[in-house]
DNA sequence: TAGTGGTCTAGACCACATC
DNA sequence: ATGTGGTCTAGACCACTAA
């Protein structure tokens, strides 16, 4: 391989980019599921006729992405929703007195509503729809584990759900219940949508009415507004998710670097 | 170099992760100031005697991290809170209307007082440090620019700042007012100790008096509620920093991976 | 034992900045 | 022209996993 190229890739960055680029379309395109091995780094480095280190670089780039997870020994894989490390990794809702930085853990979740409506401006906006377009929307209460066994479990966190209407036809009610894992391993199991990355935006707000009889805080009682845009493969926008979170014995936890 | 090994080195993990482990130290011990750059990768790849490859790997992690910055051409530089791009880094908090993801932007910074106190257990526990032991405390306020030139400047931000005493003996209202530039830049110039990484806590709250009249909200409203604990190099918390910020017409910002 | 990813080396060449 | 980081290759060996 003296002068190693792509056959036809007119662009000018470099090799490992342009492989790296290749996978993400390979991905988007479904050609491995997430939970599936790709192929191995000898096996790609020949179907891309790069070395294995051209390779190697691509899907480490990939792999900080969050969207490939390597494995010693046993391969590369697409990354899912499915497994206990990543159950809730968008969900940054901690308990105040847990040191351990983990998520918060052992929450109920319950389904309140789930419809098909026809998109708003705002929801048509962020999701890249027209108006009108049909969106699938849901309600659904998240309530931390009771204190002690037996006592009545806090609700912490009111979300309502949005989502792109095509990509989500047959969603219902029942399926929603039916499933018990997490609702982002449900749409990729259900509906082939994972997701890969998303955006908050958070505001403090004071509980209206309908938010304070959920949450059980009195009308007017500060609360965290978090507004989450949801992406799929190729930086979709998918998901619209207005959630508002009680944060007393709770806190919205971030790390800067 | 036919068996690579470090010299000294009883520890049995990868070369470049005990080559970052020494890079990471000379930082520390201040051998390279922010700002300046570090050797060459040749330079630093004869001085561990390992080859080139495995020191880029080592700066490629740190650089990672934030704590170096490559420049192609012209070397690798020790991070700094100096430059425009990382002016305000460690601030989320965004002008609602924003497309370009950037942070806020045209701030005044006004301090409000600047005392030495005795650290309070809470403060004391976070700073690493025993209750009573000396800290200096800041309150100073963020105003967002005029909506209209020669307009009011809308208060946003009030901040508590707590800091080790010992690292910030000489810090007076005077040395605040007089500094120009961002506050985490002056720490590096006057002190010496530049801020690597950061935690932070968000609830939200309502206004108590005094956060109601300096923020110009009324008592109850709600605010967002932002500690941060802010570490050095070692991961050694220096500063504890309490905030309020409004949330009409900004917002937190946040990416998730 | 075979296959996978992980580490390390050595050397070539490219792109960029500076003098 | 020189020195820097950036890319790419080829090959060796290690660590882990599974049959």
């Amino acid at each position: 391989m003296s002068t190693p190229s792509l056959s036809a890739a007119p662009s000018f960055s470099p090799l490992y980019q342009q492989i790296k680029g290749l996978l993400k379309a390979s991905l988007q395109g479904g050609e491995w599921k997430p939970g599936e091995s790709i192929p191995s780094e000898i096996e790609l480095a020949q179907r891309f006729r790069v070395s294995q280190g051209t390779v190697r670089k691509a899907v480490d780039e990939l792999a900080a992405e969050n969207l490939l997870v390597r494995r010693q020994g046993k391969g590369t894989f697409v990354a899912t929703h499915a497994e206990e490390e990543t159950q809730y990794r968008f969900l940054r809702l901690t308990p105040d007195e847990t040191e351990g930085e983990g998520p918060v853990g052992g929450l109920q979740r319950h389904l309140v509503d789930c419809r098909r409506l026809r998109a708003t401006v705002d929801v048509a906006r962020a999701l890249g729809l027209k108006p009108g377009d049909p969106v699938v929307w849901l309600r659904r209460l998240l309530l931390s584990a009771p204190a002690q066994p037996d006592g009545p479990a806090t609700p912490v966190v009111l979300d309502d759900i949005y989502l792109h209407g095509q990509l989500f036809k047959g969603l219902s009610a029942e399926r929603m219940s039916a499933y018990k894992g997490p609702m982002y391993r449900l749409f990729e199991a259900e509906f082939g949508v994972h997701m890969t990355r998303a955006e908050e935006k958070i505001r403090a707000v004071a509980a209206d009415a309908a938010q304070a009889a959920v949450l059980q805080v009195p009308q007017g009682a500060p609360l965290l507004s978090v507004d989450r845009l949801c992406f799929t493969y190729g930086d979709k926008p998918v998901e619209l998710r207005r959630g508002v979170y009680r944060t007393e014995g709770h806190h919205y936890r971030n790390v800067l670097m």
